[in-house]
DNA sequence: CATCTGACCTAGT
DNA sequence: AACTAGGCCAGAT
């Protein structure tokens, strides 16, 4: 086995859970800053691959509140469709209109920037 | 096993 | 300012 220490993976995940987490309601986040955040600049698209994993998990993730750096909507597709994206972030107050997250640049909360992580 | 795609971003031309 | 190319990593075909 020897693949490789998953610490690397492993840990990617739950440090994108854990910035995610952190992510207030009301406010919307990118997956490039978590990425940076994360110290993965770069590797905006794992964050993307690694959310996809994160419904299920405990305590939820808001996964939702996660959108590119142009406040669209680009994971809404692979919501549940029951639970879509726009509709849950329409209901912590957030607006969206069509695929965009309204007043998006005001609404954006940037982990390294709001919290200064180390 | 090779190739493409994908919840993206940065940088160079 | 618009377009192209490269990077990131894993899944799907």
């Amino acid at each position: 086995m020897a693949e490789m220490p998953e610490t690397s993976k492993k840990q990617f995940q739950v440090d994108v859970f854990a910035i995610t987490r952190l992510i207030p309601e009301g406010r919307v986040s990118s997956y490039g800053a978590i990425a940076a955040s994360i110290g993965s600049s770069g590797a905006a698209r794992r964050v993307g691959w690694v959310l996809s994993g994160s419904f299920g998990t405990t305590p939820p993730v808001p996964a939702h509140r996660v959108v590119n750096r142009l406040g669209l909507l680009t994971g809404r597709m692979h919501f549940p469709e029951n639970m879509p994206m726009e509709n849950l972030l329409r209901a912590e107050g957030v607006e969206v209109e069509g695929n965009r997250v309204v007043n998006f640049d005001a609404l954006h909360w940037d982990p390294i920037v709001e919290c200064e992580f180390d």
